[in-house]
DNA sequence: AATTTTAAATGTTTTTTTTACATTTATAAA
DNA sequence: TTTATAAATGTAAAAAAAACATTTAAAATT
């Protein structure tokens, strides 16, 4: 094997984010208006590219931040892109995140100055390049991981009704839920915090509000506990 | 947004193949002694470089083609590492991809150029760079993998026994399976076709031979069936 | 020719998990 | 005080998974 290691070819990688969103009914992603050519003006996912200076997390990280405000995110890769002529203006290779954020927390002004629009999953428009691809791509690995991570808490409040949680996996899963077997389900874990306060917004008599005991489940994964929805 | 897209960093970008064989007890991997520095002399997965007029895909079969002499492999990809000093000579990210092959088809002249060797995936040597963590990564998937789709018969050959893919199914699972429930729940699926031929190599009874039914398994999976052991 | 040896082939019961399903309760508004 | 509405709650039936032992085919041995 004697490869010239030194005259490989180079190329420049890019970072695409699917940002999930929940905003108590349907789950959401985040576009926006792509602000240079090649397809300027065209709905687009956000990304970015990759620097010398830091790993692909870590420019994940940035350019979700640079749209959000946001840090401390979850991210997780998704799949390399690297068609030949996926960008028609030169040949990069893309790698996909999707990041789960709480829909209410993020910076109004610098997703307004990115002309950043929320849209269903359900119907999101025709993107640029190979982003349509990544963003089902997206929505089957947030559907396998929700079933069998505790990932959903990342796209609600702190606070949370079980209605609210029920939604929420009805609108990553896109099927219906039985409402006793669902909190039977959920409460079987105990993984959840019932607290002594209610929402009142949906009902006269109130739901209890739940938070995630993130300490506690994770003594029960030591202890050989999987969630499995 | 205001990018300079032509100014962006570029770098180098490799695949690296993490390649499966069985030999009917263990589960395997093909490593080779590196060649080139830095490491030159120590285990390293099989990989190569992606050039500008391929895509991933392609240069992941055209590497594993390199060592192995075959074409139509099943390979999937894995995840990029990227770490900034994960190759101390020059900066690479490497795209990880894992390989199914059938132990006995390869090429032994090319292997044996390579200095490649099979080794049992519980006690593979250290490897270079972050060779191990893609190897440990590989494992995971084909087990979840190999669980929810019938990708394990490409590590068999044309014609096998029961006995023999339960045992590759404990070697991937890593855990020893009931051998009549084995069984059962595989003719349930009625993917398999059970021919008028036995393999009398391990008993005086002989046990019947069986092949795969591909045509019948995507006829099946049109019709809403899952493969799931 | 009869006996021995060895892995292959085969079904049923028990346990666990999943699914289906209806009534009562708390509270604000009328 | 009555009414309206979503919240809270448990059990029985069905399906899936797990546990488990005996008989059979064929070559090798006596």
């Amino acid at each position: 094997m004697t490869f010239d290691y030194h005259s490989e070819d180079k190329l420049i990688v890019a970072v695409d984010s699917i940002i999930f969103g929940f905003d108590g009914e349907d789950l959401k992603i985040l576009l926006i208006k792509r602000g240079i050519e090649p397809e300027k003006g065209k709905w687009s996912l956000m990304g970015g590219f990759l620097k010398k200076t830091e790993n692909l997390d870590q420019a994940a990280h940035r350019v979700l931040n640079t749209l959000t405000g946001l840090s401390n995110v979850y991210l997780e890769q998704l799949e390399v892109y690297s068609e030949i002529d996926r960008d028609p203006a030169e040949r990069t290779i893309s790698v996909a995140y999707y990041a789960l954020i709480n829909i209410n927390n993020h910076n109004e002004e610098l997703t307004e100055h990115y002309s950043a629009k929320w849209f269903n999953v359900k119907d999101a428009p025709q993107l640029i390049f190979d982003h349509n691809q990544m963003v089902q791509k997206a929505i089957r690995r947030l559907r396998r991981r929700a079933s069998t991570n505790p990932i959903g808490f990342d796209l609600l409040p702190e606070k949370f009704t079980m209605r609210q949680l029920q939604k929420l996996y009805e609108s990553i899963l896109d099927e219906k839920l039985d409402k006793r077997n669902f909190i039977n389900k959920i409460n079987s874990f105990k993984i959840l915090i019932k607290l002594d306060e209610k929402d009142k917004s949906t009902s006269r008599k109130g739901s209890y509000l739940y938070t995630f005991d993130k300490a506690e489940y994770e003594e029960k994964v030591m202890n050989g506990f999987t969630f499995k929805l």
